[in-house]
DNA sequence: GAATTATCAATAATTTTTTACTGATATCCT
DNA sequence: AGGATATCAGTAAAAAATTATTGATAATTC
């Protein structure tokens, strides 16, 4: 397998995305134009990310078994190995993330949720329990918790990130618009709402797309 | 002004909400290698960001005023001028934005939501009204809407965003992860959690970052 | 007030990412 | 069956983005 580059891990789930639908529809194979076309990337693009993850070779004229590149894909995003995650900070956003339907087709399971908020805490959000910031220490270890999904208000964000890092997690998703200091060895992934708005923004001012 | 590009542009608003926390701590000046550290971009790559936005030089072993700093970046990034925006699709994950908070902060204004289920039409969220999908095409002209926030089911996700298109609308933010095809001129920046969520299981597994 | 130092602007080099090109080949068509 | 064609793999070129380098200068120190 190529060397894979961050712009093309964010395409993979877009690829699998539509093959997967493709499939629903029954269609069997698939060439890099029509994915080109499907999804607005270009034919060279697609066909060197297929390349990159794919161990079998596409055919002239009849392109890729769907199936196939379907499998190959998940197994590269590692899809079906489960990631065991907790909500933290459980408002608007984070309830939104607990009951997010998708979630489970990447192997991403939400355990529980936590916040502060003593009228919130006991509760259940889609079936999942939320505790208090108090229980992090024995909850981490106690559920297998890998990742914290961060729902937090942004004030808190640091404070509360140091101590699911000091608890054992691995990974932060991090939903807060605040950068995270964290020690080396912690992954963090950010979601920036506004970064995000700042290029739709600009592709409307300057027509573009 | 300099050439602008894509990662760029998502970078101010992470230097915006970094400088304006610097501010509010009474700090007057900054330099690139302060934000460096604070943002963990590179002294170069800050150096170069700010350079290409704002009109003034920083100078030698001060840096930059924090105050102009900020009215650039706002500048630059549109802050004062309001975009007016409906939610489509009133799940979890639309309640959510319908409420999210600073919005506000870079021109946003959510002025309704949309959404087909008859139990929730009529209703308010947050304060603002939830139209039917069948007005559609009076309520974007009446509320003077730009933009659409797309948080529908995947499944009717293409529909619903050309009924917008053909009602007006000049952007969408699809959080849906579907690629929607639309015709020239209308722009669109997509929220993928499961693209975002690849990187971070990448860093994970790859124990980078 | 001269020397030192942190920072800057501008330009150059490097790295990363995307796009283009070339020859080969499996499928389709007559 | 044999030629036409769409697609592929592999390599090369181009474009985009980041990082390094250089000389200059404002603030600080002695």
């Amino acid at each position: 397998m190529r060397k894979v580059s961050p712009p093309q891990i964010e395409r993979y789930p877009i690829y699998l995305k539509c093959l997967l639908g493709m499939r629903e529809r029954g269609v069997r194979s698939v060439s890099a134009p029509i994915l080109s076309r499907e999804l607005s990337f270009s034919e060279e693009q697609v066909r060197k990310d297929l390349q990159a993850i794919t161990r079998c070779n596409g055919k002239p004229k009849s392109g890729r078994d769907i199936a196939e590149l379907i499998e190959d894909i998940k197994l590269f995003l590692n899809y079906s190995s489960l990631t065991k995650a907790a909500v933290v900070g459980v408002g608007h956003l984070g309830k939104a993330l607990m009951n997010y339907k998708g979630f489970d087709d990447f192997g991403l399971e939400i355990v529980c949720g936590f916040d502060n908020d003593p009228t919130l805490i006991g509760n259940k959000e889609n079936g999942k329990e939320i505790y208090s910031i108090y229980q992090i220490g024995s909850k981490v270890e106690e559920l297998g918790l890998e990742i914290v999904i961060l729902a937090t208000p942004s004030n808190v964000a640091q404070d509360i990130a140091e101590r699911f890092v000091n608890a054992g997690i691995k990974g932060i998703w991090n939903f807060v618009p605040t950068h995270l200091k964290v020690k080396e060895g912690i992954s963090i992934e950010n979601v920036n709402l506004a970064s995000s708005f700042a290029l739709l923004q600009h592709k409307l001012r300057n027509e573009v797309n």
